[in-house]
DNA sequence: CCCTGTTGACCACATTTGTAGTCGATCTTA
DNA sequence: TAAGATCGACTACAAATGTGGTCAACAGGG
């Protein structure tokens, strides 16, 4: 059983991960443009990241800087592995082709794309 | 709002995407094997796809057949696309490294995303 | 023709998720 | 130094989700 982030969880720890070590108002301060939380709702999101081991607590004086435990390409492997599982029966080119023919991909994923099967071949 | 499939429901969206037109008992039966829900759980789950809008009903006797109303295509799009937005700021290309990382792509996948990329290149 | 099994309709209930409120302790500022 | 701001702990509560139960109608076997 894999750490279990829901999407409003996954807000908050995507600022984490972008600036670790942030005690909650300012984690709220961040998120004040894209999210339209109160600090409380975000301190009981935090707090379950805890309780979860999403996140670890340092004390500040009275309070806490939260840093991740689950590193953000752990949990992109497990996220991308789970859908492909679920959706793709495993395989990656048909999600790439629904992405794809979804969205289009600009010229530089091609590009990665590209490279990144060059270095695949072995 | 696109509708939202659970995990469970999307274990009945897939028997149904594969076998359109199947009634609760033999949806039943096509997933003992894989879960382990009684027919009690599936006609829940069952309804409450129908009332989502993901799954239509026509009358055989005094049962329901269940098709698709949401292709399996679409569905995939739609998920693919969201995982891609809210963990890989919209772009393909790191989400295929990272499951290349995760669990490696087959030969079978490194050649069909060479011929996808292939189609794509102006 | 009666019993039994099956069907959909409706109900139940614990857990998870989204969204916040209360409270006592402490920090800060006038 | 007293009042307000802020902190974490704890509580609240509706909606969604997972899992299954009850019941009345009916269909089919003996």
């Amino acid at each position: 059983m894999t750490v279990q982030i829901t999407p409003a969880e996954l807000e908050i720890m995507k600022i984490i991960w972008d600036r670790p070590g942030l005690g909650a108002s300012e984690i709220a301060g961040a998120l004040v443009d894209q999210q339209d939380w109160t600090i409380k709702t975000i301190k009981t999101l935090l707090t379950r990241l805890v309780e979860k081991g999403a996140l670890a607590t340092t004390s500040e004086g009275r309070r806490y800087l939260y840093t991740p435990k689950i590193a953000r390409k752990a949990y992109q492997k497990t996220a991308a592995g789970q859908l492909v599982d679920r959706l793709f029966n495993g395989r990656a080119a048909p999600l790439v082709a629904q992405l794809a023919d979804a969205r289009g991909l600009t010229d530089e994923d091609i590009a990665e794309l590209e490279a990144l099967l060059g270095t695949l071949k072995s």
